[in-house]
DNA sequence: TTTCATTTTGAGAACGTTCCCAACCTCTGC
DNA sequence: GCAGAGGTTGGGAACGTTCTCAAAATGAAA
């Protein structure tokens, strides 16, 4: 592989205005310049990532945690990004936290040891310790975090859908078309993002005068897997389907645990929507193949990870402000509500 | 950050000995290694990638191109061949060359720059400019190409499903269940190991002794897109139903094609399985959680990417030998035939 | 022609490693 | 006590860049 002693050689002119050419700082004489570009050209010179990284400090890569690669949400949200990165001259390094409980903290290690110039993660572990140690990473490296609020905003970057505001528009809807029983079914786990959408449903309840009713609301601990969180939403679906009161609407936290709860109360004989509505959270593409097409709050998934790309970027290239971005999800009227 | 030199002069030694704790080169006495050890822990030491990979020229790190990252299947085999990465070391880069016609060649070069130690090819551009270019790069790097065969194998790594002879095997069990107008739905893209799946089906109507009929073949081109594959399924499923004499069965060469096959299906009426029987290709989590469940015939997704690791791997440690390995495809009954 | 400013170029240090080679210790056996 | 062997350590070149600084070339003005 070539050099660029090789390229200076071969253009009869020294490394320096080699790199003067390659990275376009400083003077150049025209001719030299084209005698430069020749010698590349025909020796198929490229500048060795690692001698360049080792003098400037960027790899010009740029990582992205998730949380589980098959989950078509997280597919979705990196294409975004990349879409930004590479327009910008980054790649986009994936990285899948769910193997284990302390994959997060190794592989941000892994990644600072790459020198990568950016993290974003895409991760809901929230223990003090967690906070404190993400808080301490960036202040050295950029960050940005997606689906994920905090208590103190000003100390970090974030981009999130506004789940309070959408899910309580959504059940306000669902009032406005006569249901007055309105349940919910979530994954319990400690996810601010996700009991957002929770306290949201709450509040919506509580605006449209409708009561709690424990009965209608089924929660449970939930990996954060897609089969997994089928088959939460079909236990809720079996479980709503045994019920003698049942509720004539339900939200789910996450997509797929509302598609879960639609498949098992379909075997169950109960219909949907005719029976009961369903609605979900987030927008994949399966929505709408599956039958009947869900209902759900959209989340404008693409367009978040173009954002934290944005940011990141911005900020690797010295911008010191943390800035917090809130999308508005958007109810989107399906088959699965009437 | 800490530098090798920083921990060689807390720890009171040279830097060679530091390297030589860090590689395990070379013998190094235990009370020393303690010092350098503890020196490391308290300056939070972790070598410089850049510097590393200058010298030795590795980066650890193996990249993976693939048509669409949304499309389960992909992340499903990327699962596969990280699993195996992270084990021995190495991060995989996971790029998307579905942007542009010409983005397989351009991430290869971007890829070679950044010196990647390997490269998982997972794409089909088989016209015979490519194929030359392919088989240049993996004179230089190590190469591995997935769900791909090549008419002169010895010149490539590849990992793949037999799809001709499991597809000639499901119209055996499909004959054997009774059916004797035996349809087929494919994506007509210059695709080998796509064709090779026709072609097995085209045997196994041989070989039962069914005629070929082409008005039980339903053929388009298609984008490499999930929603283009429901699209052509849903098409299909359209043309079938409208169809006075109907096949009894139908398998496609894709999931994604059965898939929105069944649903159409079902939208005009026809019922699965009772009047049509459906059998896809790749075994998709999706076929599970469909209603009804699709009949497919399973690749074994994350060994194909496991395999491809491993061979990748062992190419980079200097095994030089092309090994071609080929999975058989497995029936996977479910709702969609009876 | 000389002077000075400006443009263009090159020499060489630096980045943080690895690795070769030589030097230094510490034994053992005589 | 000494030679030699073997274990242990350090010095310094090399990897391929970038970047600072100074030198050389050019050109304009006096």
């Amino acid at each position: 592989m070539a050099t660029i002693i090789d390229v200076a050689r071969e253009a009869g002119v020294s490394k320096s205005t080699v790199s003067r050419v390659l990275n376009r700082t400083g003077p150049v004489k025209a001719e030299t310049k084209a005698a430069i570009d020749a010698a590349m050209k025909k020796l198929e010179y490229s500048p060795s990532y690692f001698a360049q990284g080792i003098r400037t400090g960027r790899t010009h890569t740029i990582a992205m945690l998730v949380p589980e690669y098959s989950n078509i949400f997280y597919s979705e949200m990196f294409q975004g990004a990349e879409d930004v990165a590479l327009k910008n001259g980054y790649m986009v390094l994936v990285c899948n936290t769910e193997r284990s409980s302390t994959s997060e903290l190794e592989y941000t290690r892994a990644l600072i040891r790459r020198r990568v110039d950016g993290i974003i993660y895409n991760t809901y572990e929230n223990n003090p310790k967690m906070v404190e140690f993400l808080k301490d990473i960036s202040r050295n490296i950029p960050v940005v975090f997606m689906n994920r609020v905090f208590s103190d905003p000003k100390d970090f970057s974030y981009v999130c859908t506004d789940g309070f505001n959408s899910t309580r528009k959504a059940v306000q809807y669902l009032y406005q078309r006569g249901k007055r029983k309105i349940g919910y079914i979530r994954n319990v786990k400690q996810i601010d993002v996700v009991n957002e959408r929770y306290e949201g449903y709450l509040m919506g309840l509580k605006e449209c005068g409708l009561p709690y009713n424990e009965k209608w609301i089924h929660q449970e601990e939930c990996r954060n897997h897609t089969s997994d969180y089928i088959k939460l939403g079909c236990m809720a679906g079996s479980y709503f389907a045994g019920l003698d009161d049942r509720p004539d609407a339900v939200l789910a936290s996450v997509d797929l645990i509302a598609l879960g709860c639609v498949k098992q109360l379909k075997e169950c004989q109960v219909q949907v929507p005719r029976d009961i509505n369903v609605v979900g959270f987030d927008n994949l593409f399966l929505d709408e193949i599956y039958e009947p097409a869900l209902t759900t709050i959209g989340q404008p998934i693409r367009e978040l990870g173009r954002h934290a790309a944005q940011i990141i970027i911005s900020k690797i290239n010295g911008n010191p402000v943390n800035s917090q971005v809130l999308f508005d999800g958007k109810l989107i009227l399906r088959g699965t509500t009437d």
